[in-house]
DNA sequence: TTTTGGTTACACAGACCTGTGTACTTAGGC
DNA sequence: GCCTAAGTACACAGGTCTGTGTAACCAAAA
């Protein structure tokens, strides 16, 4: 259909579509047939590229987790920069709740692999904010860390069956309230929205 | 197979049934035949209390929406032991997460009934939480409630992936920074394993 | 006794699913 | 020209699913 302007491989193609498919309509929901129809091959191409569909499925995963970039920007810009991030992303009408979760959701305890890449991601997303609080000095690094990400996997959460993108705000106002109390200058609140003129430093602790 | 032992009606005993299968295993992973052949009854007879397997998942969802007890304790009190429960709930081995949010994430967007049942009950959730703000005199009641919910689907999501009931610890400590962050007087932190001798009183604001 | 309502057993339609088998085509490299 | 690799078309096996149709059964009420 369009073979000239895909210089993408074909299982890279494959990929793509099944991640779209997979995550905007569920694992479970879309059957092989259909992503082959989508792109436009046969179903046999697919299953030359893939061995199984759990195969594609763990594909699927392990093409979302990518590590965040690394910035120069300071650790605690960073920290709640990662709100903001989410609440352009909810603000998407494309934004369907976090993959792993998703997956777990819905192909149940049993499926090993599949949560085994679930936990490794929400442990990689722990670990980095554990590494930003260690730049900034905090004394529990690890149990803030793990505060923060409660934040970030409810307010994803709480958007996916309400689909309010308020809630990512929410999200990084009990941060910066976190954040502060553990000594972490935050500049007015980080919110953006009010650092205007006096930028009034505090000191930690 | 034990009709003596059921005084309970058939229709509550599928539902009984269905809600098992359904939440430990998903919804979609369990066909109305399961159910059936759990009970020992026909596919004939569930069909004859349920017009659908649809109805049946939205029976399902709404058995699942109790109200919290009301209580007589005092208002920050029953805001935290909120957390203690989420931490026996997790520490429970049929814990699967929060069935709506599952059930949103399984079933897709575009099943508007589950949906809408699944945003009346986040609400409601939200709402329990800003009564007790509001019986405590907290100003801003309602972004407080808000974050609360954040926490406790935060750490319902974390301990779906990752089996830890501590997550509903580190959601505890997180909601007792915020409320005291608001004023509210926690005594001596709210977690249960630190009141031991001085409950030093702290006044309020 | 007769009727009636709930239940059972069981077959079946129609749909969808994963995965395979097979023969055909097409394009590039030798 | 020939060979190989990749893709295509298409049928099909074997399974699962939802939902229905039908005839028989059984217990309690009338």
């Amino acid at each position: 259909m369009a073979p000239p302007t895909t210089p993408q491989t074909m299982k890279e193609r494959i990929l793509e579509t099944a991640d779209k498919l997979f995550y905007l309509q569920g694992i479970r929901a879309i059957g092989v047939d259909t992503i082959a129809a989508e792109i436009g091959i046969s179903k046999r191409t697919l299953y030359n590229h893939f061995p199984s569909k759990d195969a594609l499925i763990a594909a699927y995963l392990e093409r979302r987790f990518v590590q965040p970039r690394p910035s120069d920007k300071p650790p605690a810009e960073q920290i709640l920069a990662t709100f903001d991030s989410l609440e352009r992303r909810f603000a998407a009408k494309d934004f369907r709740g976090c993959p792993f979760v998703n997956a777990v959701a819905e192909l149940g305890p049993h499926d090993r692999a599949v949560k085994k890449i679930a936990v490794a991601f929400k442990e990689s997303r722990r670990a980095w904010f554990r590494e930003r609080l260690s730049e900034l000095g905090v004394a529990n690094a690890d149990a803030l860390a793990t505060q923060l990400v409660l934040l970030v996997d409810g307010s994803i959460a709480q958007d996916l069956v309400r689909d309010d993108p308020a809630m990512a705000r929410a999200a990084k106002e009990a941060a910066t309230v976190l954040l502060r109390n553990a000594g972490v200058d935050v500049g007015d609140g980080g919110d953006g929205t009010v650092k205007q003129v006096k930028r009034h430093k505090r000191a930690p602790q």
